[in-house]
DNA sequence: GTGAAAGCGCTAACAC
DNA sequence: GTGTTAGCGCTTTCAC
């Protein structure tokens, strides 16, 4: 705002350059600068209040000393979506802890175009960190085309060179799963998430692979596409609620919370409980998770970490560290409450007459 | 990236000044460039895939084409703060639609010194929004001091120089418990919010108009100072209890959402319902007031409208246009649920008899 | 209508 | 150790 560097130099009786790499700590300069004539710039510069123009720097170094995280779309910020939250609280923190600025950006498409080839790739930041909860991303593209420096996250790939954050979606199916199954229960659906959402497969896979190693079939009933919303968990338990008595499962295990939650809200209504009528587990262990009624099992994530994660091996990208692992696969857990703690009744027992239990269950529950 | 605008120049067979002007759709440049001309320059431009550098035009231009937007904490974002998380929807949504980038930064002190003096206030953005929910902000004097151009958001000022958005706080206070009057209730408890938070006030004084509207007493019992955490609602509710019986209140305005449902689940853990027991009205708004059990009442604030009207604001004044309302006050509402929509009982008697009646519903509740 | 020249504020190379 | 010089990529007078 005004005082540049060469007022300090002035003001301190050397050049522009000395300043400079008084200032700058420049280790590597070739410009040295006495201790004593650096004390004196730094006093001057103090003095004056001198803050150096953050683009003219950038200009001359060549580094814009900012990363932009990027976001698929601006209303993935919605209160509804505390994932992109967390991710953002993790790249914040890492960026600050390296000095480094953080610019916003989504990748929505304006008038059918997407703004990013000028707008984000561009020196205005050393690097990206890309949200990509969905294959196939112009953003991405571009930046492998111009060899821009990049981090995706939750982004499914088969190109070793990407560096790629994600959480073991396939060991978190599997997880759910598994408990449901220690819990006694055998007819277990899965409400599975968006097929545009590349998580959704490999969590289907876990579930798939826990059912076969435990010897359990899995019906076509037992996987019904769903979703990440609300509505998407109430209509999953109505098409459950369509088959024959018999045929219903006993537990399920649901894409995400918010699909868990619009379930549990929907059996409220109906009169069933869980985990009586239907144990449930949910995906990400938001507090959405924590404030349902009945408190809700589920998956959780190391969301703020996988930013940090993200964050930090851009950093090294830039800096030319080495990066020992480019696409970790951060792992998950499974934090267990009430809907789904009970030990199923008929665990012992197998196949027919549990089901038939379960719905003399369901009828003392009901008018309670 | 690479290619500049003297590529473009040279491949259009003109000077870079010409590129420049023709690329930037200088209006009053002087500059001219023929139609014909400028249509080459564009096509060139396009096939070379030429990308202004941001820094060196913001260098020469001497505007970044940037908003920073600050928050008070880096935990702000964390998943419990829905309030945030809007700001930063409304205040990107506009930023992008006016064609501006945006940084993110908090204050949060590092090794006890802000680092906001040379970080922040620089021309790396061309103006801030700072969100300041408590007063005294360093970042704000500094702007003030060096007349960087900001607009804060939740900050209660007695310049009236200072661009500030603001919900109507006092009309919410006055809202819930009118709200709660028109049920009947005449014993009306406050869990107010913290000290430190400018919106406070503002509430509770709402608050006491509305119950000396009334001629209704506000008893310094029902007062009392909670915050805006979970665990305040649950003290809160706990010091109400405290309370001989005939002294409780049968109603409650708490803080926010969050501390409204700290109460109600203390309240079910002890077998107390809403709104029988005690009615609750929580402000926010944010969907842990939908998801709630009961679900609660609750003040809404227009928080994404607010993070526009920030925006708007910020630009306006970065291009001079005149700012015709400097501190608006934007309207909040009610959305009534469960935790309060009963009429209570005793509505058209008076006084003691009504909390007798209402000690008795408690004894036949609990054992539900 | 177009080009040459100067400069935004800073850093990096090189000479002394 | 320190100063001089030459850019980083862009815009903007001003002369032609």
């Amino acid at each position: 705002m005004g005082i540049t560097i060469r007022d300090v130099a002035r003001a301190a009786g050397v050049s522009a350059a000395a300043a400079s790499t008084a200032l700058s700590g420049a280790k590597g300069a070739s410009t040295r600068v006495s201790p004593e004539t650096r004390r004196r710039i730094a006093d001057k510069a103090r003095e004056l209040g001198y803050v150096p123009h953050p683009h003219a720097r950038s200009l001359a170094t060549r580094r814009a000393g900012a990363l932009g995280l990027v976001f698929p779309y601006v209303q993935a910020f919605a209160d509804q979506n505390p994932f992109c939250n967390g991710i953002m609280v993790g790249v914040l923190e890492e960026a600050i802890s390296e000095h480094q600025n953080l610019m916003l950006f989504t990748a929505a498409a304006e008038d059918g175009e997407t703004p990013v080839d000028g707008v984000i790739v561009s020196p205005r930041v050393d690097g990206l960190i890309l949200v990509l909860p969905r294959p196939g991303s112009s953003v991405l593209e571009h930046c492998k085309a111009k060899r821009f420096p990049c981090v995706t996250v939750v982004h499914q790939t088969e190109d070793p060179e990407e560096c790629s954050i994600n959480a073991d979606d396939f060991r978190g199916g599997r997880l759910a799963t598994e408990h449901l199954i220690a819990l006694g229960h055998r007819r277990i659906a899965h409400l599975m998430g968006s097929q545009h959402i590349s998580s959704s497969a490999p969590r289907r896979l876990g579930y798939e692979t826990a059912m076969a190693d435990a010897g359990l079939p899995v019906e076509p009933p037992m996987l019904v596409q769903a979703g990440f919303d609300w509505a998407d968990g109430t209509r999953g338990l109505e098409r459950l609620l369509e088959l024959p008595p018999k045929e219903r499962p006993t537990a399920v295990f649901a894409a995400n919370d918010l699909c868990a939650v619009g379930m549990l809200r929907r059996m409220h209504a109906l009169g069933l409980r869980a985990p009586d009528d239907f144990a449930v587990v949910g995906y990400d262990d938001t507090w959405l998770a924590e404030t349902a009624n009945p408190p809700l099992t589920s998956v959780r994530m190391p969301i703020r970490e996988m930013g940090m994660a993200a964050t930090r091996m851009l950093i090294a990208r830039l800096k030319g560290d080495p990066i020992s692992e480019r696409q970790p696969v951060l792992p998950v857990s499974l934090t267990v409450r009430k809907s789904t703690n009970a030990i199923h009744r008929d665990a012992p027992r197998s196949g027919d007459p549990q089901v038939a239990s379960v719905e003399e269950d369901r009828s003392s529950q009901r008018d309670h």
